[in-house]
RNA sequence: GCGGAUGUGGCGGAAUUGGUAGACGCGCUAGACUUAGGAUCUAGUACCUACGGUGUGGGGGUUCGAGUCCCUUCAUCCGCACCA
């Protein structure tokens, strides 16, 4: 009778495999439940004790579904291009293909090692051609796509408009008219490149003190010709589209964040002398009358024409020393602002004064114009440089009553809020919006631009063009045809998928373009006309596979179309998407960017792919330091009534909780865990930590504790002496219905833990009542089959059931076993529970009352006290203030 | 600095959303069984000066009643960070 679960688990694993029990059937007449994992990239170091805990909740949650009657895809896939194979093929001359390959494999054995219930048939691969044939079929939709903003609608490339004065100009400026508006295209770009690695690196890459990961090595600001993509024309629809998904606050917050939008005005500044103007993006446009002075970026395009010629030298020098620095340098590691005068100066349209020019790295050359009027009384970026260079401070805004209002009002002090408006009217320009605050004045000033012609109201959007090509090997290449005369075309439809050459030497040419440059016979092409061209050699980011493969595993074996129209209107949206945090901003905001596009075309059937997001929360470990904070490695700790001490030096050690690492040594494997409790127990320890979408610490002896409560479920459950014939003892009866209840409720609320403990609790009853029913026995099979399926196939089996209970019907809940006639009643005085009170649900508060305080045991609580109030919630609580 | 969380026994965590604080599990204590084991079973286990009192990071408030609501404060974690 002893718990076999290495027997038990194999032999249900190779059941499901035969029978293809979860292979899932387009069968349009059933409800759908799509539920998504996010899928893994398949590291050489094999499954992490985090993979399991998001898979083994949507497994659970699809397990639960089927037998609710819902048709569930839950399908598992490989997202598996990525640097590290390529950095492997580069130091022993494996193909990446290999290397991910047997990674793919090991991911496969693991999954399946948890007994998670996917359609294997689905799997996919972003690396497989057929797979990123389509990779490279959106990428060419994007290419063909531009943005209309007035339907704020991604529109075919056929349909647009070329204006007449473009069309003038011939071809070539037809060719460019229609670049600038597609989403994808090629420009030169900003990219980071380390001298030493011949390569160029990934944000990600860039360690804060501006160094290649790799190698230490400082790495430099590179100008190369890049694909990019035009996501903030899709801003408003994104930020927009956040208000209908049903995801975590903080995911939204932070999407917001990244894109975020900003309200203001353009205006413009004639600049003196130079008979030409600058235009600034400000969402103050009402703090007009307090600009001071104006600050260009070092990169802005007019900072050669403003600087005279005594300024020459300094501001060359200024821009070449900005050019050096690193993002973090021009941000927060510059406490002291920088900046120099350009000698030029320009005019403030509101009251025609004459205000200096700057050029500072505080200003950025990709937001708004990247240029500001700087109004140091109402900015506190502006008030800093203002201080640092003796520029006047000017307050138009009157803060009323605050306490440093005359710090404010002299210029000593920097005031962003609301307030009254002054010295903000010129009989000059004829504007005068004193007295106004701050809304009104806003909507004042912008009127008058408008009418003046000097500005209009603006929107910006933080969100820039997503740099989208790698300099590297293993990625999906560009179905991109660079030829000698210039043009660009795309390979056509029914040559692709475009595959990757295989190569002798990945490493990065010295160019700086990828390996890809190496490959001679698959680089160069000749078109029929004896037209030399040259294929694109960047790859696509990692970002591009995972962007759609929800939408593949809809129809993955479709080899004509990316999917099958009417399967796709049948499964999306995504009903729940299940992930870590590390992605709430890119791979989800890029998702979704596709999806619209798509969707603008016709192609999809939803604005936005998942419906419903849940962020797991990451599993910690528990480590060590020495009460200096020194850390140990968990193979040097031993613990000792409840203390923990060095093994070598006896020190007493400090428990913490950190995230696992090899360097700390307390890295936990899945493969340890089934191997000693077997994956029910994994599956169950990683449900019952605490709730789902927090952050714990793993321990071993949480493990041990559910492999106890399996252990005891089977040596009971499994004892036929134990199952009986006959009527099921009534408390046995209402608590099972209270645990079907509990546990289906939880399911759908994703309160595994509680569920959990539900039915442990039911499981101690039947123990210590020693037997139960042959349909309870079935019936707490069911239910704790999505958790330990492993154990419910095998308890199902032994009470004779031939086939699998995943398609069975969830158990109902028999209300007439829940309802209550009576009700054990709390009595608390002065809201002190002392006693309880068994009470009929239909006795009147006079009687219950009546029936308290006549009650022995309340009388040493009233006793020389009066009885001020008496409370009394049916089914809740009876509670007696005295006083 | 801004935004988002989270603070409950020795530990992981429950608490039907304003109604018995500590479910369930770990650990611990005692006992049973025993060809001794990291097995199983039974009982106990928030704390204290224990027929009572105190307790959900601290302080205040609302209420018959607060872990839950309000104000205030502290600590930790995660994002973002010169976006004009």
């Amino acid at each position: 009778m002893e718990y076999k679960f290495a027997e038990i688990e194999p032999k249900w694993q190779q059941y499901w495999e035969k029978n293809k029990t979860f292979k899932t059937v387009d069968d349009f007449s059933k409800q759908k439940y799509y539920i998504l994992d996010m899928f893994p990239y398949p590291s050489a170091a094999g499954l992490h004790v985090g993979h399991p805990e998001g898979y083994t909740a949507t497994d659970i949650l699809s397990r639960y579904k089927r037998m609710k009657g819902f048709n569930v895809l839950h399908p598992m896939g490989y997202d598996a291009f990525g640097l590290p194979a390529e950095q492997y093929a580069i130091q022993t001359g494996t193909h990446p293909a290999v290397t991910t390959g047997n990674n793919c494999d090991n991911f496969r054995r693991q999954i399946k090692a948890i007994g998670l219930s996917y359609d294997w048939d689905r799997e996919i691969n972003t690396t497989d051609p057929k797979y990123f044939k389509w990779t490279q079929w959106i990428f060419k939709q994007l290419y063909n796509t531009w943005f209309d903003e007035e339907l704020q609608k991604g529109r075919p490339i056929s349909e647009l408009v070329i204006p007449e004065e473009v069309k003038a100009n011939g071809e070539e400026a037809v060719r460019a008219y229609i670049s600038e508006k597609r989403l994808a295209y090629y420009d030169n770009a900003q990219v980071w490149w380390c001298d030493s690695c011949k390569t160029v690196c990934a944000n990600e890459e860039v360690l804060t003190d501006g160094s290649h990961e790799k190698c230490g090595n400082p790495v430099i600001r590179k100008n190369l010709k890049q694909w990019l993509l035009r996501i903030p024309h899709y801003g408003e629809r994104l930020l927009s589209g956040l208000d209908t998904l049903d995801w975590p606050a903080g995911v939204k917050d932070m999407q917001r964040n990244w894109i975020g939008k900003s309200t203001g005005a353009e205006v413009d500044f004639e600049i003196d002398g130079l008979g030409k103007k600058l235009r600034v993006y400000t969402t103050r446009p009402d703090t007009l009358f307090g600009a001071t002075y104006m600050v260009v970026a070092p990169e802005h395009a007019l900072v050669g024409e403003l600087v005279t010629d005594d300024k020459k030298e300094v501001v060359e020098a200024y821009i070449k020393a900005a050019a050096l620095k690193s993002d973090l340098d021009r941000t927060d590691l510059a406490k002291e602002k920088t900046g120099v005068f350009t000698g030029r100066y320009a005019i403030n349209p509101v009251n025609n004064t004459k205000i200096p020019v700057w050029v500072a790295d505080y200003v950025l050359t990709g937001y708004g114009t990247g240029a500001i009027m700087a109004v140091p009384a109402h900015d506190t970026r502006d008030f800093e440089f203002a201080k640092e260079f003796d520029i006047p401070v000017v307050c138009i805004l009157d803060p009323k009553e605050v306490e440093n209002r005359d710090e404010v009002l002299t210029g000593n002090a920097c005031w962003t809020e609301d307030g009254t408006y002054i010295n903000s009217a010129s009989a000059e320009t004829g504007i005068d919006i004193n007295g106004l605050n701050k809304a009104a004045g806003m909507a004042k000033i912008i009127d008058w631009l408008e009418e003046k012609g000097i500005g209009k109201a603006t929107v910006n959007f933080k969100l820039r063009d997503w740099l989208f090509s790698r300099q590297r090997y293993w990625g999906e290449p560009f179905p991109v045809i660079h030829w000698e005369d210039g043009e660009v075309t795309l390979v056509e439809d029914e040559n692709l998928p475009l595959e990757l050459p295989d190569l002798e030497e990945y490493k990065p040419s010295e160019t700086g373009e990828s390996p890809l440059a190496n490959a001679e016979d698959w680089l160069i092409v000749t078109d029929k006309n004896g037209r030399k061209g040259r294929r694109e050699t960047n790859t696509m980011p990692q970002w591009a596979g995972s962007c759609w493969y929800y939408l593949r595993y809809i129809d993955p074996m479709n080899a004509d179309s990316i999917f099958d129209v009417k399967k796709e209107q049948y499964w999306m949206p995504v009903d729940l998407y299940v992930g870590g945090a590390e992605h709430a901003v890119l791979h989800l905001l890029y998702s979704r960017f596709w999806h619209k596009v798509l969707f603008d075309l016709g192609i999809v059937s939803t604005d936005e792919p998942f419906q419903k997001l849940y962020n797991q929360g990451m599993i910690l470990a528990f480590a060590y330091e020495t009460l200096t904070g020194a850390k140990v490695t968990s193979d040097l700790v031993e613990e000792k009534d409840g203390k923990y001490f060095h093994t070598q030096t006896g020190e007493e050690l400090r428990q913490i909780v950190a995230k696992m690492s090899k360097s700390l040594k307390n890295v936990v494997n899945p493969d340890d865990v089934i191997e000693r409790y077997g994956a029910d127990s994994l599956r169950l320890y990683e449900m019952f930590m605490g709730p789902l979408d927090e952050r714990k610490p793993w321990a071993e002896n949480g493990v041990k504790g559910v492999f106890n409560f399996l252990a005891r479920v089977y040596r009971f459950f499994s004892n036929n002496e134990n199952i009986v014939e006959g009527e099921e003892d009534p408390e046995v009866a209402k608590l099972l219905h209270q645990t079907i209840r509990k546990v289906g409720s939880d399911i759908e609320n994703m309160k595994f833990n509680t569920g959990i403990s539900a039915l442990m609790v039911f499981n101690n009853l039947a123990i210590k009542k020693g037997k139960v029913t042959k349909a309870t026995a079935e019936t707490f099979a069911k239910i704790l089959a999505p958790y330990a399926p492993h154990l419910g196939e095998e308890l199902w089996s032994i009470y004779g059931n031939a086939e699998t209970l995943a398609y069975e019907p969830w158990p109902l809940v028999d209300e007439s076993l829940l309802t209550e006639d009576t009700h054990e009643y709390p009595v608390s005085f002065n809201g002190k529970m002392r006693f309880k009170m068994e009470l009929p649900l239909d006795m009147q508060q006079a009687e219950v009352e009546k029936a308290v305080l006549s009650d022995p045991r309340s009388e040493k609580w009233i006793e020389g006290k009066s009885v001020r109030k008496f409370i009394y919630v049916p089914k809740k609580i009876i509670n007696i203030a005295v006083g």
